[in-house]
RNA sequence: GGCGCCGUGGCCAAGUGGUAAGGCAGAGGACUGCAAAUCCUCUAUCCCCGGUUCGAAUCCGGGCGGCGCCUCCA
């Protein structure tokens, strides 16, 4: 079976290829440094997330890197507010970004570039561009690329270039470009920006990088001059993305990324979300109600990465439920009673269904919702072989358990859930004390001071559950 | 105004020419001292109208409705 993705550059689905087989260079674009990222920034690097973990899955060596944005007019202009310098101010951002992405089970990537530590990179390309024409510096020291001389600019974004100029508002031209189209590679330097350490000698001038050429200089740097997959939000396909081609493409003459692929935006309770309007929720809100990371990244994941995701708290409780259902099927099957000469199942075959099942989802376009849907029909029907089964043969059960270790290396439901039912040792005690009472209440026929007992375990939050093998106790879960 | 996406059961969401995956909720059942938890079973003809086709949720046309990008933004 083939992967098969969406690329915008070709606005069809695709049969996916990396330059050298078996390799894959991805580049995705993070987060800026200047706030808290939300629960919109989080659908995109989950996506990324699931397509790192998917590649390696199939068995790809994958390169993946993802940059931190460190210095533009955002963090420029918050750093001088604050008074500190932008490395002081940008510092806390990334570690809250990377805490709350490791929060949701987000693998870690093989590099974090911050666009600070590229400006020798950056220096170099628009030194590339300038030598090649494709650039021009103005008065004040600033470089802007010419549009008018990379032909296939507007190719990504399906846009028409005059139609564009037409349109465009003359916003106040700060830098003094020659066509409003024309974007820029290099600001000349500002009070403020000296003031936060936000300025580097370059040989046209000193001043500090544009946003886009930060992307390709560590695209370029870390990943080669052609990256197999370049991901990120939809909203940077214009013209963060289209800029970045123009100059990779117009410094290096090679194809700048082979496969883009774009997340579309989520929106929270129906409306739209994004910074500038400043409804945004975050990871570190929702823990505070009590939601669970899994459940967090199961919504995340419950719709393909192009089609609209609604996240909604209802959302969350369902979401939570369902890996609930994941989490103690895990635990069933693995408690299942196994003997040496037990008769067979369908379960060899339901493992195999589901595997293939998955993959083929995958392989459409990376669809997470088919890929989920494959393992709960895996969990509905092996459930349905448990309640008929006796015992299993170990081999039986090993495979099935397997299976589902496998399918959740990529969804990470399970990895997660588990993370998060570590308990402190004292509560433990106390709790495993309380239930003894409780058991030797419950064969004297106590009843009512056996459910005393539970009611004074459920106000400290813990739920007990009465099985065949005694009592189990779990903390009681939040919303979600 | 330009470009584009979407409309599937109470909610979320797959399926894109061969007769509706999955999750949540709901109902029924199993289990239980009672519970909780868990498991099983059941519940849709796909926004409307017209067309193409042996056959359409899936293709085409027209409506109605929702949304995104075009500006810093994942």
């Amino acid at each position: 079976m083939g992967l098969r993705l969406h690329n915008t550059l070709a606005r069809r689905t695709e049969d996916f290829h990396p330059v050298v087989a078996g390799r894959v260079g991805i580049y995705g674009c993070g987060p800026t440094a200047y706030g808290p990222a939300h629960i919109g920034n989080f659908r995109t690097f989950v996506f990324y997330d699931l397509v790192h973990r998917y590649l390696e899955w199939k068995g790809y060596q994958v390169r993946f890197v993802m940059n931190l944005t460190d210095v533009d007019d955002k963090t420029i202009r918050a750093a001088r507010d604050e008074g500190v310098s932008l490395g002081h101010y940008t510092q806390p951002w990334v570690d809250r970004i990377l805490e709350e992405a490791d929060v949701l089970g987000i693998r870690r990537f093989d590099l974090y570039p911050r666009a600070t530590n590229y400006i020798e990179e950056m220096v170099q390309i628009v030194q590339r561009l300038l030598d090649r024409d494709l650039a021009y510096t103005t008065e004040d020291g600033s470089v802007f690329f010419d549009i008018s001389a990379f032909p296939t600019y507007g190719r990504l974004s399906g846009r028409d270039l005059e139609k564009a100029r037409q349109g465009e508002r003359v916003s106040a031209d700060e830098y003094g470009k020659e066509d409003v189209r024309d974007f820029a590679l290099w600001k000349g330097t500002k009070p403020e920006d000296e003031k936060v350490g936000a300025a580097w000698d370059a040989p046209w001038g000193r001043g500090r990088p544009g946003w886009h050429l930060e992307c390709s200089a560590m695209a370029l740097a870390e990943v080669g001059e052609t990256l197999d997959l370049h991901l990120g939000g939809e909203d940077l396909i214009f013209p963060h993305h289209e800029d970045e081609i123009a100059q990779s493409e117009g410094a290096t003459g090679r194809t700048f990324a082979r496969y883009w692929l774009h997340v579309k935006h989520l929106r929270v309770e129906g409306k739209k979300m994004s910074k500038s309007l400043g409804n945004f929720i975050t990871v570190g809100d929702l823990l505070e109600e009590g939601v669970s990371p899994a459940a967090i990244r199961h919504q995340l994941l419950s719709a393909q990465y192009r089609s609209e995701l609604n996240f909604t708290r209802a959302g969350l409780e369902a979401s939570s439920r369902a890996v609930r259902r994941l989490v103690a099927f895990g635990e069933r099957i693995r408690e299942h009673p196994v003997a040496a000469d037990a008769p067979p199942t369908s379960l060899l075959d339901l493992a195999d269904q589901a595997t293939e099942a998955f993959n083929r989802a995958m392989d459409d376009d990376l669809n997470s919702a088919a890929g989920m849907a494959a393992l709960f029909i895996f969990v509905k029907r092996a459930n349905a072989v448990l309640d008929a089964t006796e015992a299993l043969d170990p081999g039986e059960r090993e495979r099935a358990v397997r299976v589902l270790e496998s399918l959740d290396q990529v969804l990470g439901l399970l990895e997660l859930s588990e993370r998060s039912h570590v308990v402190d040792a004292s509560l433990r005690e106390w709790v495993e004390e309380r239930i003894r009472a409780r058991a030797g209440a419950r064969e004297r026929k106590d009843w009512g001071a056996a459910d005393r007992i539970r009611d004074e375990l459920a106000e400290r939050g813990i739920v007990l559950e009465d099985g065949e093998g005694g009592t189990r106790w779990k903390r009681e879960e939040g919303v979600g």
